[in-house]
DNA sequence: CCCAGGTGGAACACTTGTGTTCCAATACGT
DNA sequence: ACGTATTGGAACACAAGTGTTCCACCTGGG
């Protein structure tokens, strides 16, 4: 229990709580008002905003340091997903189960355009979808995704559906402990083989 | 060819084309820049910035304006695709070639929270979810979609599949011409029940 | 105890968009 | 050709948000 080490390497300490304080904050926030300001985020945070602009100097930065951290829980969500390992059916249920429960934390990408006009955003998104891309591509040929369907509508098809449901839950219409298995199973059902089916 | 009435009652002239050009140019101009000032709009209509004044007081009045327009449109496609009648999977077809022609006119609806935020809006999207959930519980009821999966999270996955392959199209993912097939097609795969397949 | 660092608050200038008023110019019908 | 109505533009006040500066506080370590 007792520190014998006077710092761990990678967390000397709790560095610095107030840029974590304010992320979290401003997710939360932007998540249903999209057009916060900063002073709101501040209040939320529990801080002044003259200790906002401290640490996040314009409102850029704020929205960039937002948007890198979404980009990279989304990327390694795919990457515990596995997108190589296995069919890409089976990989198409471990992306959903990776990516859903980050619903909470990823809640302020959907109503805010100003997020999305940061270039890294842009192109973070179009990584996703071209991973994603490549992995029904080789379940097309490898027959386990139809193939009289070409794969970027299949993208985003999964997308939609997992968009979509995750919307409902957001909504209280979908209950969250079974959207998980529902994607997935509707995920399936659409993108099998139309001749062989389950 | 000639006018031997005056004027129809119905149309009794263009009677005023600087409303309809607004319109317009707030819908095309929203569609891409969420935030657009009433001065580029005006600018992008032709017009100047007080007859836009002159015709939208304010700027949640052209907004409204457009929020309902687009639920009229909305609302008219979905009485087009006749719910009630015949089987639910093709009702579901129809609904998907009579709503996804629609695109450009509701594009703007896409990145702009400040519409959503009339209450007519969400009344209004509340209504066209409704109608789906009674829809597809009646496909449950008759066994042409499946009944494994709750009718919301059949809707959710509905309208997800829609709007993705309908971003895909603006994007230039996807094809215009071939998505209202696909689209369909992935539909139907989806909801189909697990142990009659096609 | 004193001092340094970080913090919060007040105040300021600046920008942007909105809504309003007024006036000149133009187009329209008579 | 004239008078009227509508338009576009300039100017204004107003509000909200942002970014900056300065200062008081208070907190913890030497």
């Amino acid at each position: 229990m007792s520190g014998s080490i006077r710092s761990l390497p990678t967390t000397p300490a709790p560095p610095e709580p107030v840029r974590e304080v304010v992320l979290r904050a401003a997710a939360a926030l932007l998540a249903t008002d999209s057009g916060a300001s900063l002073a709101e985020i501040a209040a939320a945070a529990g801080v002044g905003r003259t200790t906002v602009h401290r640490v996040f100097p314009t409102r850029g930065d704020l929205l960039t340091a937002l948007a890198l951290e979404a980009v990279e829980r989304l990327t390694s969500a795919l990457a515990a997903a596995r997108l190589d390992d296995g069919p890409a059916t089976d990989v198409l249920a471990r992306v959903v189960e990776e990516v859903l429960p980050l619903s909470d934390e990823l809640a302020f990408l959907d109503s805010g355009p100003e997020v999305w006009d940061l270039p890294q955003m842009r192109d973070a998104w179009w990584s996703v979808t071209a991973s994603l891309d490549t992995l029904v591509q080789r379940g097309q040929l490898e027959g386990d995704i139809r193939g009289d369907i070409p794969a970027e509508v299949v993208v985003e098809a999964f997308t939609g559906i997992l968009l979509g449901v995750w919307n409902g839950v957001r909504d209280g219409r979908v209950a969250p402990a079974t959207a998980t298995r529902h994607v997935v199973t509707l995920t399936l059902a659409s993108v099998a083989p139309p001749t062989r089916q389950v």
